[in-house]
DNA sequence: ATCGCTGCAAAAATTTTGCAGGTAA
DNA sequence: TTACCTGCAAAATTTTTGCAGCGAT
């Protein structure tokens, strides 16, 4: 049950030193880009797609294939996961360290609202659905959709 | 538990001859492109992308977009239905009739063998995320994926 | 100074749309 | 006949790639 809002400007500055430290700790560079990717994925506690962060970028920002290029580095470093909600566009929240994040969503159809579903239900059927049929190795991809409470009428 | 495969080659002639009629009786025509969809869906019980539908199309064939056209109309007409295994492409699947077609898949992330997950355990959650955020008409997309025993090495 | 990173342009892949002509019922 | 369908071409989207030059350390 990791916090993902209410943080202090002085907490959160705090936060992205160390998000940028576990770039620079790997032989990566900390450039404006990414600096600003950052940023906003943590103002943001919800999946973005990647045109969500290039359309949040402050004046100046960055191409949006350095937002497509970046997305893939944290990716592989374990700083953001990848969801995917069905539509054609992957969306990713940052990780909090020693967060494997796997999690699930309730995304409203018709206004796009997301809930954050901390629990996962299938870590014992996965199991079983592994060995029942002889694969290894097995996770799985869940996602709730529904009409949320303000767009029911 | 509804069956899939192993049908004769009359049984299936004959179930082809009823998903026609589905759609006649419903102010569609059935024409070449649309008689050959369903017969390669019938041949194939595991989720198709609308290019291996076009791929699998006898000489002659049709063009892509017919393709995406009447996947479009089957969907629409509940007699396919929609899975999204998260790379770009939509797949499709036959739909017996009255299949809501809700299943999952297990999915070999090497070989991409498909083996069907005939059961849903998620109704009981479902109900509880929907009441516990307000939700109505919750519905979910679960997938699972993992190594297949001959991929394992 | 050295790699890595970025912007720009172009390409790839899937899916949608417009239009003129063809076809099932 | 008359809607409905289809092929072809073009466009829309998301994502990837090549290349030349810039930049963080």
């Amino acid at each position: 049950m990791t916090k993902r809002r209410g943080l202090s400007p002085s907490a959160r500055r705090q936060e992205i030193a160390v998000l940028k430290d576990r770039l620079r700790g790997r032989a990566h560079k900390i450039t404006g880009p990414r600096a600003a990717i950052l940023e906003i994925l943590r103002a943001h506690p919800h999946p973005l797609t990647s045109r969500d962060i290039f359309s949040a970028m402050p004046r100046g920002g960055c191409d949006l294939t350095t937002v497509y290029r970046s997305m893939h580095l944290l990716e592989k470093m374990g700083m953001v996961q990848r969801f995917d909600f069905g539509d054609g566009a992957a969306r990713f929240e940052l990780l909090e360290e020693g967060d494997d994040g796997h999690h699930h969503h309730l995304v409203c159809v018709k206004c796009s609202q997301v809930v954050e579903i901390e629990q996962c239900f299938l870590r014992e059927i996965e199991r079983k659905i592994a060995s029942q049929n002889g694969f290894k190795a097995v996770t799985h991809k869940l996602e709730f959709f529904g009409l949320c409470p303000r767009c029911q009428r």
